[in-house]
RNA sequence: GCCGCGUUGGUCAAGGGGUUAAGACGCCUCCCUUUCACGGAGGAAUCACGGGUUCGAAUCCCGUACGUGGUACCA
């Protein structure tokens, strides 16, 4: 087989969904283990679905998760176009409808949506709540099938809207391998008449989806498990379009559920975690759904939290970078069982990322997050130190803010139900005294703040321990962050200084 | 309703005829630190259910249940 060639095909109709980000990630990851090529080709056959700037979106969304495509609409490649609804333009999908018609396995229906609403009306029963446009009802229907050839040419010469439907075989065994879940197999008799060509012109899916992948020489086709049981019909399409010795590979990938069933971005809402890569706000509704990357999740931590959700290594590794999942990634080592998405684990994935990630990498992000709050950043350096202080406390980058703040700005309160109780005269004088020692200091050091802190502890005859706890509420406000004697070395003393009189101050 | 797909601890999951049924998240206990976090050390799952096949099944087969998807001129 020549070289690896896949595809992500979305719709660009709105959010892009965790479930999509995995499909276009596995696609990914399959194409840069085999040293093949990503395409992105956008699906936006349903004009009455087009969506203001999603495509856009999508891609943004794309480049932020660092998988970037090698062909597509933004791209290029040999292929363009690379939008559905420029291909048809081409009247690529025309040509293969009337084709099949020829064939005689396709047929023009010219059934109007009502005609169409009333033959459900008629056919619906308690045992067939959802009659479909199969072998049982084509016959019955205004179609090529059933209307004279002369009544065909009159009604497609007359210009009369009309569709072109597959006419699915009788009692055929339609099966196909899937890398995931092996061999599948259907009965045609229970698939219906899917429509090929839209009265717009448009293709539907299943036809687009065959002959694009056929035109773009798609050896390996992953997408949902929602497509599984309308496979049949690409498969037969397949065969009498193309040849099944030329058609992909298949792949249908799990699903990722909710806390309750399916997820939907309703779930994000309802329980507070992000189902979208990036934020996305409905130009219709001005609705906004959060995304991943908002909420403050590294890329790097987003695909590989992705990427364990229905495949796994066979090892104990669960983090990877993007490079180790192109290594290591197999479709076989997908699950065909889908998975519960579950954010605290998400959340496990971002904090070791950030544990694990050089500041640089996210600094200016987190920059971001405290200019949005108020603190300006001038002193660069000063910066790093202070994130690289504070990383292992924080699981989402605006968790930043909450434990750095006091490196740049005095308590605004004390947890005094920590102090008081172990407050008296005694320390009181401690730490006016050790005012004065900290300020006669010449060289302000952790080894230096440290000593006298506890040489004067030792003179008092006061306990270490106590003085420390008093010491950092008094520096930070709460009992939180790292070792005191850091905190006060990177303030400085005049700020040191500052914060134990303010204490004074206030504690009684 | 019909059809497809799935089912190992709360969650992600390894394991595919003989194992003390890995590991991770989360939870709990303890250690470290008179802070929080990190880091250590521990604790808690018999594999949806019922039948087979087999000397032996989480692992193979068949049912059932449950979940999930499809059943559009949406993808």
């Amino acid at each position: 087989m020549s070289s690896v060639r896949v595809r992500f095909a979305p719709s660009p109709t709105g959010g892009l969904h965790l479930g999509g980000v995995r499909t276009a990630l596995y696609n990914y990851l399959f194409a840069k283990h085999h040293g093949g090529t990503f395409i992105v080709r956008v699906e936006d056959t349903d004009q009455t679905r087009f969506v203001e700037g999603a495509e856009q979106y999508i891609f943004d969304c794309l480049e932020w998760c660092g998988i970037e495509p090698d062909e597509s609409p933004l791209h290029g490649g040999e292929h363009e176009p690379y939008r559905q609804s420029e291909r048809k333009e081409q009247g690529i999908y025309l040509q293969y409808a009337e084709e099949l018609v020829r064939k005689g396995q396709a047929y023009y229906a010219f059934d109007t949506p009502e005609e169409l609403e009333q033959m459900r009306q008629d056919h619906k029963s308690a045992e067939n709540p959802s009659p479909q446009y199969d072998r049982q009802v084509r016959l019955k229907m205004k179609n090529s099938l059933t209307l004279s050839p002369g009544e065909v040419t009159r009604l497609l010469q007359a210009g009369t809207r009309h569709v072109i439907r597959v006419k699915m075989p009788e009692n055929e065994e339609i099966s196909f391998h899937d890398m995931i879940r092996g061999e599948i197999r259907n009965e045609s008799n229970l698939v219906d008449d899917k429509v090929l060509l839209k009265a717009d012109g448009m293709p539907t899916y299943h036809l687009a989806v065959v002959v694009d992948d056929h035109l773009m020489k798609i050896t390996h086709a992953f997408r949902g498990e929602e497509w599984l049981p309308s496979a049949p019909v690409h498969v037969w399409l397949w065969k009498h379009l193309f040849g099944l010795d030329k058609m992909p590979q298949w792949a249908h990938l799990p699903l990722i559920l909710g806390p309750s069933g399916k997820l939907s971005k309703r779930d994000g809402a309802k329980y507070g975690f992000p189902v979208f890569a990036m934020n996305w706000t409905d130009p219709r509704t001005q609705e906004l759904t959060e995304g991943f990357k908002e909420k403050g999740f590294l890329p790097e931590a987003f695909i590989n939290l992705l990427a364990l959700l229905g495949w796994n290594a066979g090892t104990e590794q669960e983090l990877f970078t993007k490079t180790e999942l192109a290594e290591q990634f197999s479709i076989d080592r997908v699950h065909s069982g889908g998975a519960k998405f579950d954010y605290e684990k998400a959340r496990w994935f971002n904090h070791e990322w950030i544990k694990r990630l050089d500041v640089e990498n996210y600094r200016l992000k987190v920059r971001e997050i405290f200019e949005l709050n108020g603190i300006a950043v001038t002193d660069d350096a000063y910066f790093t130190k202070v994130l690289e202080l504070v990383r292992e406390r924080c699981t989402l980058l605006p968790d930043f803010f909450g434990q750095a703040g006091y490196f740049y700005s005095d308590p605004t309160g004390f947890d005094e139900a920590s102090v008081l109780p172990k407050w008296d005269q005694a320390k009181r004088d401690y730490f006016t005294q050790l005012s004065q020692r900290f300020s006669a200091l010449s060289s302000w050091d952790t080894a230096a703040i440290e000593t006298v802190f506890k040489d004067l502890a030792q003179e008092l005859n006061i306990k270490v321990g106590e003085l420390q706890m008093i010491f950092r509420v008094m520096l930070v406000g709460a009992k939180t962050g790292p070792g005191v004697f850091v905190i006060a070395e990177t303030i400085g003393m005049g700020k040191t200084l500052k914060r134990i009189a303010n204490a004074l101050a206030v504690f009684p």
